[in-house]
Order: C-alpha cells, then structure tokens, then sequence
DNA sequence: TCGAGACTGTTATATTATATCTTTTCACTT
DNA sequence: AAGTGAAAAGATATAATATAACAGTCTCGA
C-alpha cells in the first residue's frame, strides 16, 4: 500500500509493466523485450534459448491473455506437414517456468509471460472472466503478508501461488455502459 | 492479524478447526461435523444432500490430504459390479464446491473438504509438499489486502485462489532430525 | 573428430474433465 | 394412491491436459 501511495503522490501511478494490458499499444514491444530479456538471462546462466524455445515464448507473449499448451501446439503445427507432438511443447513450456519466463497460471491450465522475469517473484494475477486479460500484479508486500500468516502457524512455505478472477477496468466499463442502455 | 492476536492473549491460539490437521486426532469427529454442517446447510437452502452426495463429501473428508477426482471414484467403484462413471462423480464434486462445502486446490486438481463451511470465506490454503497434509487458513485479513491491492489497480476481484506449497510443522522437524543424523 | 550431454522427435498412454442422452428418483399435486 | 414435472443419477463417448519412454540429432568442449 505505502509503496503504491508513493507513487501515485510522486509521478504517475507504476504499477509495473503489465498496466499496459489494458491499452491498446505496440505489443511488439513486449514481445521484443520479454525475447531480448530472455536472451540475457540464458546467456548469463549459461542455459541456450534455442529456435523452439524462443518460438515457445513468442506464442505465449502472443497476447496478454493466457495461452494452453494445446494452442501453442496448434499454432506452431499450423505450417508444418507434421504436426508438432505434446512433449514438445511441453519440454519447452516446461524450460521457460523454470527460468522464470513465463507463468502457469492453474486455474486456467494456461501460461502467461512473465512481466518482470530476472527479479525472481511470485506473483500475483489478475485475470478477467470476461476478456480473460492478465496482469501480474508485483505485490511484495502482500505476498510477505501471506507469507507471514502462514509461518505463524508453523507452515514454511515454498511457493505461493495467489490467482485473483474478476473483471478488469475495460469490462467493468463495458458492463456499466451496458447497462445504461 | 487483530484476531490471531486477540486469540492469543485470551486463550490457547485457535487457527480454526484446521490446526488439528497436523496431529493425531479422532478423524471421524471432523467427518461427523462435516456431514452435520452439510445437512443442516442443505436443509435450510432446499437442497438435496443425496446419498452420493454425502457419500461423495465423506470420502473427500476421509483424511486431510487432497483427494482426485479419480481417487474417489475408484473408492466408490470399489464395491459395485459396475464401476461409476466420471460424470457422476464430478457432479457431486460440483455440487459441494458450489455450496462451499469442499474446495478445489488448483495446483493439485484435487479437492478438500472445507473446514468452516457455511461462513462465506475465501480459503487459503496451506499444502505439505511431502506428506500433502492441507489446512486452510481462515485469514480474512491477507484476503482484503490482496483485494485492496487489486481494486487499487482499477480491478474487480470476484475470486480469489491463494495456496501455499511448502512444509507443515510435522515434516519440517522430520527433516531438521533426518539431518542430525 | 569424437564423445557426452542436451535437445528434439515420435509413439503411446496417463490423467483430468465434460457433453449428451437416457433412465430413475423424488417431492408435490390431485 | 396415481400422475407429473423437475432434479438427480446412469451410461456412453470423447475432449482437454499432461507425461513416460525410447530413439535420433545436434552442440560444444576436449
């Protein structure tokens, strides 16, 4: 909360990359700096970004909506004679969450781009039941408090996973122009 | 944070019904609870808890670890010359979720009954990676934080899905003893 | 160049979940 | 008690998601 009433006094409201996913935009842009993020973040740990890899991740940032492996799938056999296996994909997918690239978000057995890979974070998403639209949300401090919570009762926690499902700003709109009809 | 506080300065900590999950307990009590609070639940909305209903409810609740869909299938066949089919179970499985009488746990795909049904409440959920032991944390005040959090950001959060994979107290002190060795 | 390990291809299959239609059950009315 | 309509359960088929296991290929360093 502190951190978000600071901004908003300061300049303009940060609430990291993904506020974007609401506006329209040059989403090659983000396509191109998750690919070059990527490429850094192999290069430095030595692990190879190879052509299906990058492809993977390329359809995954197709959108900022969630994407499932069996679209990637269909999707990358669209232009081939033989289509592409599950294990495939799935190795690919698979490499991606490890390094932080991507998301699986489990209520939707879909994946996401990460939004601020490198800087490891669990993270937070908001995802539209209407336009299926995500965002992830950089919430340290409530994933602290969850954290926190769960300690007190003696729980030591490995990996937080929080999926928020509702309605983002442009639906809500939509919604309440609907209405007014 | 205020109630767990509040809790402790009166009395014994009470982190809800759940705490017990982690040590030996007369199980059949949380059974009977269960189906009681079921009943009486059903009873006052019109609904039916039918025989596979309450049969479905009960084998969910046959421990505190997170039961497939599948697993209570096979328990339900076991007995019957045919075996039951998926759909009958998923549609017991959807009616107590509906009535928030179980959960579902989407890192798992299986399901937990719910230990304070009846009360409207987001759970949170805390899942043992090891012994796969899950409670479920009544923690409304991280719920409305991550809420607070969302809404900040121009979001309307309808549902929200928190679980925690890590170690319960049991297996963490199984593990720090393994090591003394 | 050669070999080990990493990556990809391929086939088969496991696991989780739903669509659809039929039959049965149940509560309620007459 | 019999009739009736709606809800529940049975039954069959299939969709959607994910992995196991083994074979072939590529890459990079020795």
């Amino acid at each position: 909360m502190s951190a978000t009433t600071k901004a908003n006094s300061g300049k303009k409201a940060d609430y990291g990359l993904s506020q974007r996913a609401y506006t329209p935009h040059d989403h090659s842009h983000c396509v191109d700096r998750a690919l070059l993020h990527a490429e850094e973040l192999c290069q430095s740990k030595g692990e190879r970004l190879t052509t299906l890899r990058k492809q993977v991740l390329e359809l995954v940032w197709g959108s900022h909506k969630p994407v499932g492996a069996y679209d990637v799938l269909a999707m990358m056999s669209k232009d081939k004679e033989r289509p592409i296996a599950p294990p495939t994909v799935y190795r690919a997918l698979d490499f991606l969450l490890e390094h932080g690239l991507i998301h699986k978000l489990n209520s939707l057995n879909a994946y996401i781009g990460c939004q601020c890979p490198g800087r490891p974070h669990e993270g937070i998403f908001l995802i539209c039941e209407q336009c299926r639209t995500t965002r992830e949300l950089d919430s340290t401090a409530e994933i602290h408090a969850l954290k926190n919570a769960a300690n007190q009762t003696g729980f030591q926690p490995k990996r937080i996973l929080v999926e928020l499902t509702g309605l983002c700003p442009v639906c809500q709109s939509q919604q309440s122009a609907a209405k007014e009809q």
